[in-house]
DNA sequence: TCGTTTACTGACTACTGGTCATTTCTTAAC
DNA sequence: GTTAAGAAATGACCAGTAGTCAGTAAACGA
């Protein structure tokens, strides 16, 4: 019989509902304003049918980041795809980069905290990205430079593996420090984050071009 | 009579003493790890008290984000006064970034949390340097690519205040990814932190030198 | 129908940032 | 030396919240 193929699904199901509830409560709210108690209110549980289904609020925050990362790994995907040469490709995921940033700033900053706080958790996902890998295992960013570098765009003289570390660092910090400095930068520097973002791509381009 | 002096002294030396408490317990435990009755104990004072000289546990932390910017500062002070033209005293900026982040971890781990998580405070010391100024008013970074940009070793295209603002940003975004994935690096890309660094200060060289 | 397993509940605990009425100490005038 | 006013310090207390667990309800299989 299939009792428990079905209750295994519902069981599924009602996971997928705690997150649901959790993403609308996290991502408005964010992590500190959020309580335990408002989550379950939202999922129309009480508190400890959640910690029967995830280990600690962090956790269940996990879930949250790991979306995001997902979400931000498809707009890499699409990026690349339209591109031709390497060089290009590097920038079309920067691009994307700040196209997931512009529409999902709720999830960027969900991943920039968990970034931050949540040392101690795995987030194959999110920390495996950073690395070169995204969770299907590819190699996205050293792939796109070894292009480059095969078809003449990119200067043959960079390392793949460390550049690709680099160029996410470098985007995440930048990004960091324009979410964060947003308003004194306009005021102090005169500079608009927009400005400050494509004279990074140009810069980036640069760095790398043959 | 100087008694009201005295007394102004004593109160600043009270609060100092706070501070030095406070030091202790957030540079070992952290933020969150640490609590209010733990500096207090430190402080060999109620909790209460620490309340009379600081608003709330972030602004004591403040305070000690801000010594961990104004330690940081002197580094800078001391790197550029040994080098003769700009495109070098870029690159010895960076290295004492890395000297600091070394010799004072617990100082660096801090100031980034602050970056990441206290958006509300003012940190002045720490928010006006990411802009070009340090405490002082001084615009180190502005200066120092200006004069690269004068004597020859800087490339004359690059704007000094978007650039100095993406330095800033991408050695903490770098920092930061080394910090997070300091054993993952070694494991899944074989490369070590000091290397990664050394390569991010190549490839920055490459960017701006004429 | 009934015993058993599974899912769920919500009152409870432990902890902690921040408050404030009360106590203790200091000072200066008499 | 005494005393009253003011300053400094205290710690019991409050409110909020992550996480627990004994107990209840529902679903199931026999």
């Amino acid at each position: 019989m299939g009792t428990a193929e079905r209750k295994e699904r519902e069981k599924e199901q009602r996971r997928l509902s705690i997150i649901e509830a959790a993403e609308k409560v996290f991502l408005s709210n964010g992590f500190d304003n959020t309580t335990m108690d408002e989550i379950a209110d939202v999922a129309e549980l009480s508190k400890g049918t959640l910690y029967l289904y995830f280990k600690s609020k962090e956790e269940l925050f996990l879930e949250i980041v790991k979306k995001g990362s997902q979400i931000l790994n498809s707009y890499f995907k699409k990026a690349v795809e339209k591109e031709k040469n390497g060089l290009d490709k590097v920038k079309a995921i920067g691009e994307a980069f700040i196209k997931f940033y512009n529409k999902h700033k709720e999830y960027h900053e969900a991943m920039m905290f968990d970034h931050s706080r949540l040392h101690n958790f795995e987030s194959k996902d999110v920390k495996a990205k950073c690395v070169g890998k995204d969770s299907e295992g590819d190699t996205i960013f050293v792939d796109v430079i070894n292009e480059g570098i095969a078809d003449g765009s990119i200067r043959k003289d960079i390392d793949p593996v460390k550049t690709s570390l680099l160029l996410w660092g470098q985007t995440m910090g930048v990004l960091q420090l324009i979410q964060m400095r947003g308003k004194s930068l306009e005021v102090e520097c005169k500079t608009k984050p927009e400005d400050l973002m494509s004279y990074f791509f140009e810069y980036t381009g640069h760095a790398l071009k043959a």
